[in-house]
DNA sequence: CCGTATCCCCTCCGATACTG
DNA sequence: CAGTATCGGAGGGGATACGG
């Protein structure tokens, strides 16, 4: 009945959707899937340009978190010249079909919306009061 | 192809979709689509009985929120003892189909993930030492 | 080139108190 | 019952400096 029947500590953490939500809510997660999409691998510093305005630092956690739930793959070459190439997974390519079919979604409902409807009758909601 | 174009201020709001992720990624959002979902309309206290641990605030905050993207209604029937009824949008109807197929994909792949890989010798002869 | 360590700010969220 | 006002703590994200 309740929505917090386990982990009482994370009243956010009842179904699987939310965990990975809460990672892709992340500012820049969504911006590095659809950057990644563009080329089959990209680089650190070249992400880090398309990106303009993130930092080193968080552009590495981000990796590293999508990295954690399977959407990216890290490639690390030994070189003298460090490179690390990073790709999407086909876990990813899959999650894009979804986000695509949101991005649908936002543009088919994009319009102002009311702001609350005062009942002024004491009748019941199935006729609506929109006048 | 750069992924700022306009809108520097905020480099998290390229595209839409980014737009309702914010909002639907804070926290409590989805389980109050959630909670909403079991009755067809729930007033403020019940709603706040089955988020155990949400404060008024909060809620009021994100129901808010969630009117302005259109996805809840509110109404208001001006009575003794104050009643409000919220209940999901035809909007929110069909985003929750996209939440499910959301749901499908994370248990599709639900399982521990790899760490890194590192190239040891040959493969992907790209000329790319540049230094 | 590819990151990590550190500091700081700023927003978010919870708790409490109060009003219509 | 249904919220708003205010405060304070915690954590995310940016800037800078430094290491491998």
């Amino acid at each position: 009945m309740s929505e917090t029947p386990a982990a009482e500590a994370k009243p956010g953490t009842t179904c699987a959707v939310i965990d990975i939500w809460e990672v892709l809510g992340k500012r820049w997660s969504l911006l590095i899937i659809k950057n990644l999409r563009t080329k089959e691998t990209i680089r650190f510093n070249e992400l880090k340009r398309a990106l303009s305005g993130i930092s080193s630092t968080v552009l590495s956690e981000r990796l590293l978190e999508l990295e954690r739930e399977g959407l990216v793959t890290k490639k690390i070459y030994p070189e003298v010249p460090p490179r690390v190439e990073y790709s999407l997974t086909a876990q990813a390519k899959e999650l894009e079909v979804i986000i695509k079919e949101l991005a649908h979604w936002v543009g088919r409902w994009k319009r102002p919306q009311s702001v609350a409807q005062t009942v002024t009758k004491k009748e019941e909601p199935s006729s609506t009061t929109a006048s």
